[in-house]
RNA sequence: GGCUCCUUAGCUCAACUGAAUAGAGCAUCUGACUACGGAUCAGAAGGUUGCAGGUUUGAAUCCUGCAGGAGUCACCA
């Protein structure tokens, strides 16, 4: 790469002209301001003390240097402590053929024998379906594995579905309770939208019941521990740990209809996984290593026999590992869960995708296990992101201000039905082909809308303007590609194969504006590696637009399929087949698809 | 109240490890279709990067304080 020869020319320049040692990596490098002549610039300020230069004759001695170093680098001038280097035409063209000859141009080949990555995300409760937030989730979990899987990683993504507890229990004696036998089959209804009809069926009652304690006299706290669907529910949690047949098989066939929900959902979204944890299985994990904690020195008993980890030196508070009945909580869990994680992949990376309101809960889960002496505690990452909220405010499922993940994707669809039939141009395709096409926008728009935005971030989802395929978006995208893929075809038409090599003799000068295409094309492999180093598909979604754009500012005014110049013509067919696999591979990282015309 | 995260154009978002005049899209205004796909492009306008200090040759970015927003501080998961 470029970029390493001039940091390493930079490096060595200092050390033979001003005896300084500078690690070549630490060499500020960036792209070229377009108002000013040049490909690279170097920030020559840093080392203006130690040479004992004015900022101006440094970065002319250094330019002169790197210019006799670096046979790609043409020529050179000076703006204040800003050296621009410009690279030679002949490089750029050379690059282009390189990259046509690579269609997994960006993405690194696997390390052979590492050690896998495990990234566990979606992680659903069975009591209700998908919405929004799930969305969010879902999109990054599988967005960054295959980020991590084109910087080079073994992924294995993972679900910890959350199949037990409480909130099942509601749902399965509302339905006892109110439910006359409704199935999906008998009511038409999705599995995981009927169980959480019967949620909110069970809220509904239960509300209506401790209002009428209160009504009767009672103080509200005392009510809601009193009410009797409450404590039945809870009775019904005890029936279940204790194994009661009659309990286990509603329980095992109303989560079965949540499932074959949930797969009808993952199945549209396009994401899916390697192994699936059920927490009725893992819940009682744990344990042995609170055990091994307190061998170790780093837990301790209270008298009441419960099991704590102080982490008052660590600026936290004391954390509950066993209750005083020796019963298990949310941390011990996940405590053997990582282990178990660990050992089943041998994994030397895990990787959460959790909501940001479990930061702290991640932040004791790394402390413990690194007390626990696991030295691959400090590689548990916690991709944390923040709520989408509404235009109209915070989702609530109570008031029915949620969006359903189902509901949604089915609006979008249609929403992608109407604006293609709007513009007609896909009026030779079959009613199948068509149907592809919505879903695959429908998803472009969603997921693109969804990922561009930094995860730290909370961020707004407006409906109305997710819809939009103008702008900065996927179906942009998708738009770009489609074009260029049209122009690729009618070229193989002309007899114009893109795979023949430019030989550099015959070429003309770089436009602007092809230049401005391939040095974005040239940036990729360095966005991927950094986004995978970031955990951000953030970035790979603006870089996937920066291209997009670059290359229809391109299109619009350079002729391609008219342009006399045979050679030239070839260059740019071949220019423009690259951009689309490029287009192509970092719409993969998003998990999102690009169709050969729309 | 303690701790964590967030605050950039009217709105939604960018800005890789500190670097040149902080960038896009939407909305608004002005131009460009006899065309390789106008679902596009070119341009205008829009900013004291929440506020106040500090470090630095240089700060949206790092440090301190303050304001506003969110989250969390369960023998829930």
């Amino acid at each position: 790469m470029i970029e390493q020869n001039l940091q390493q020319a930079v490096s060595s320049a200092l050390l033979k002209l001003y005896n300084l040692t500078v690690d070549p990596s630490t060499v500020v490098l960036q792209a070229t301001k377009k108002e000013f002549e040049g490909d690279y610039t170097i920030v020559v300020f840093p080392f203006v003390k130690q040479a004992r230069r004015s900022p101006e004759q440094l970065a002319n001695e250094l330019g002169s240097a790197v210019k006799e170093a670096v046979a790609e680098v043409s020529d050179f001038n000076v703006v204040k402590g800003f050296l621009n280097l410009s690279v030679a035409d002949v490089y750029w063209q050379q690059f282009v053929s390189r990259a046509m000859a690579n269609p997994n141009y960006g993405f690194c080949t696997p390390v052979e024998g590492a050690s896998p990555v495990v990234v566990e995300y979606s992680s659903p409760n069975t009591n209700k379906p998908l919405h929004l937030g799930h969305i969010r989730n879902n999109l990054l979990g599988w967005s960054v594995s295959e980020l991590l899987t084109a910087a080079g990683a073994n992924v294995k993504k993972v679900n910890l579905v959350n199949d037990r507890g409480i909130h099942i229990c509601k749902s399965m004696l509302a339905w006892l309770r109110y439910g006359n036998g409704e199935t999906p089959e008998s009511s038409g209804l999705k599995g995981d939208h009927l169980v959480g009809k019967y949620y909110v069926e069970f809220d509904k009652h239960y509300k209506q019941e401790v209002q009428d304690l209160v009504a009767k006299g009672m103080e509200e706290e005392e009510a809601k521990r009193q009410a009797p669907l409450m404590l039945e529910a809870q009775d019904m949690l005890r029936r279940w740990e204790e194994g009661d047949k009659q309990i286990r098989d509603l329980w095992s066939t109303m989560n079965g209809w949540v499932y074959a929900g949930f797969d009808e959902t993952y199945r549209r979204l396009g994401v899916g996984f390697d192994k699936i944890y059920y927490e009725s299985n893992t819940y009682l994990l744990g344990k042995e290593l609170v055990q091994k904690g307190l061998d170790l020195g780093v837990l301790f008993r209270k008298e009441d026999g419960s099991v704590w980890c102080d982490l008052t030196a660590d600026g936290l508070d004391q954390k509950l590992l066993l209750r005083r009945d020796g019963t298990s909580v949310y941390m011990t869990q996940d405590l053997g869960t990582a282990l178990l994680r660990h050992n089943d992949f041998g994994a030397e990376q895990l990787i959460y995708v959790v909501g940001n309101e479990q930061d702290y809960h991640f932040k004791v889960l790394k402390l413990i296990l690194g007390k626990l002496g696991f030295d691959w505690a400090d590689k548990v990452y916690h991709l944390s992101y923040g709520m989408v909220e509404l235009p109209n405010g915070k989702m609530k499922s109570r008031e029915g201000t949620v969006v359903d993940a189902d509901d949604l994707i089915s609006e979008m669809e249609a929403t992608a039905e109407e604006m293609c039939r709007d513009h007609g141009k896909n009026d030779d395709m079959t009613p199948e082909q068509l149907k592809e096409l919505y879903h695959i926008l429908a998803l472009g728009a969603l997921k693109y809308f969804i990922l561009k935005v930094d995860p730290a971030k909370n961020m707004l989802f407006n409906p109305a303007e997710s819809i939009d395929f103008n702008g900065n978006t996927g179906p942009f995208i998708q738009y770009t590609h489609a074009r260029i893929r049209s122009i690729v075809r009618k070229a193989a038409e002309q007899g114009i194969d893109p795979l023949s090599p430019i030989t550099a003799d015959t070429l003309l000068p770089l436009s602007d504006k092809e230049k401005a295409v391939v040095r974005t094309l040239h940036d990729m492999p360095g966005i991927i590696t950094s986004a995978a180093e970031n955990f951000s598909p953030a970035m790979v979604a603006n870089y996937a637009y920066d291209l997009a754009k670059a290359f229809n500012s391109f299109y619009q005014d350079t002729p391609i399929l008219r342009e006399a110049d045979p050679t030239v013509k070839a260059f740019r067919v071949q220019l423009c087949a690259v951009v689309a696999q490029a287009l192509k591979n970092t719409m993969h990282i998003l998990g999102i698809e690009v169709p050969e015309r729309m």
